[in-house]
DNA sequence: GTGAAAGCGCTAACAA
DNA sequence: TTGTTAGCGCTTTCAC
């Protein structure tokens, strides 16, 4: 009979099951910056796991085209009834929604360095973790006779309450060091790569630069291959994510690796208690990053070269 | 009425109605190699767009995790009532599912090198996009004074049938040269790199290197790097997608461009169209790659280093 | 055990 | 125009 129904070209219709049952098994997966490596590795980690236990993962991006070109935070959709959300850090002006969400009953994990305290979460503690890569520059710039300038490559508008951020004014004034940011207008690589030429053409380079996150990271040191400089011998480079590319740079970009894969399934176990329990108690994790260092803030590395 | 509706937390059941219209308004997108930039960057591409339309699209990936690590091949699941399927590449064992697919009258579109040519297409001339790639490293060597050396850079499994393949060996009979072939054991970046080193300490280092892919092409150039041979100086790297992210290594990697964008756009062009006139008779388009010439094969940038 | 019937939340067709 | 109703394809329940 079974064969029958297959030769007949019999499929079960998911959302006449979904639609009784009430469990559509699509998990929705909210990004707001979504053209960058970190949130790509992180959706195929989450997709992979998720489909181990038929769950289907609905990419939501918080931001998309308007008009032509222009690109603009929007409601989520939340068209289908997910049986889940997990939001990959959430602007904080979406908590409402995130509140709105619950209220219906779906339940929502947070993760990354950005989460909904007062839900399930996995966090990242940066703090640390740019504490680590900060104490690392210092000391290679120490023994590369490099100038203790340490620039903070960022966003400003994505600065506020921020990990990266505080851990790095406090690190400069406890060294005694002078702050100096590096501001860049989007999240974009080729908008680094012009940035820190500009930049550096006008004020000398810094001997060590700490970028907000990876993709900017390698913008930064596209830019500083045109101007010809070395790292680390010219200037010590660290980024922040892991992502698998910086390992691919030449020299390879240091960065902090954020643990991703722990993340992902860390935050899917928690998800999927919650449905099938909703009345679990809080679900809260936050991971410690890792400082690795490659090539382009390597002090043995650099003798080398 | 829809302010209080509003407030009380309705949300239409997408589900409820796609079940009654027939409509679900969502697209399945099938890859099989989905951990490459390149699959990536043609999905952001559809997501965005399809959006502009009111649709979702549900990555259905064509491989999956079985036990713990291993991927393997896996029946496309299509368990939702998809409007359409949008398959990349896909491998030539799918076409009994295509079929089944069209038969159950879900309008599929393919598209990239791979497709089905009996329903609607979009492809890309490779074959050509090669020729011109292997006559420009055969110019650059030339002038650069390397040996007339071309090795292609492949997958031996993914090899049949493929234009890149067929070019390649038509071009270096043409030019009385040897084929020469890297085989590397799946599509890693890690195995590229590892792979390339091992090769070129066993047989020595061709003049010039064609690789079946960017992600390829990547791995090649940090092992080329890894010994510390320089581009175009010593050896001349060619690739094959159009990745962003060949521009950001250094030295910028050479490449064919397949033209994401078009290929995306019309490919949903040619979809959209046939979900709203099924009988609309069958509509196809091969598109022209270019050659992107970079620091990693052009001569003119080798001579100044 | 096997079979009929109710109903999930909508839309579309029809009646008033 | 407005209100009512049938039914999309399943699962679940309840009767047999």
């Amino acid at each position: 009979v079974l064969a029958a129904a297959q030769e007949m070209g019999y499929h079960p219709n998911k959302l006449a099951s979904a639609l009784v049952t009430g469990r559509s098994h699509a998990i929705a997966f909210w990004v707001s910056q979504v053209r960058t490596h970190y949130y790509t590795e992180i959706q195929y980690w989450l997709q992979d796991r998720l489909r181990l236990d038929g769950y289907d993962l609905v990419i939501d991006p918080l931001k998309s085209r308007k008009n032509d070109q222009m690109e603009v935070i929007t409601e989520p959709a939340l068209q289908w009834p997910y049986d889940g959300i997990i939001a990959c850090d959430p602007p904080f002006d979406l908590e409402k929604e995130l509140v709105d969400s619950t209220y219906r009953n779906i339940p929502v994990v947070s993760l990354g360095v950005f989460y909904w305290k007062e839900a399930d979460h996995v966090g990242v503690d940066l703090q640390q973790g740019t504490e680590k890569a900060l104490q690392h520059i210092l000391i290679s710039l120490k023994v590369l006779h490099l100038k203790p300038r340490i620039a903070f490559v960022a966003v400003p508008d994505h600065v506020a309450e921020e990990p990266r951020y505080s851990a790095y004014i406090k690190m400069m004034s406890q060294k005694g060091l002078t702050p100096e940011f590096i501001d860049v207008p989007n999240f974009d690589r080729a908008i680094a790569r012009t940035t820190i030429k500009k930049y550096i053409n006008k004020n000398g380079c810094p001997g060590g630069l700490f970028c907000f996150n990876d993709n900017m990271a390698v913008g930064v040191h596209r830019g500083l291959r045109d101007l010809g400089l070395q790292m680390p011998k010219d200037v010590v480079l660290v980024g922040c994510d892991g992502i698998e590319d910086t390992i691919y740079h030449d020299p390879a970009i240091s960065t902090i690796d954020m643990g991703m894969d722990q993340m992902c399934e860390t935050a899917w176990t928690f998800l999927l208690r919650r449905i099938q329990e909703p009345a679990v108690s809080k679900q809260t994790k936050i991971m410690m990053p890792k400082l690795i260092i490659r090539e382009s803030s390597d002090f043995k590395k650099g003798k080398q070269r």
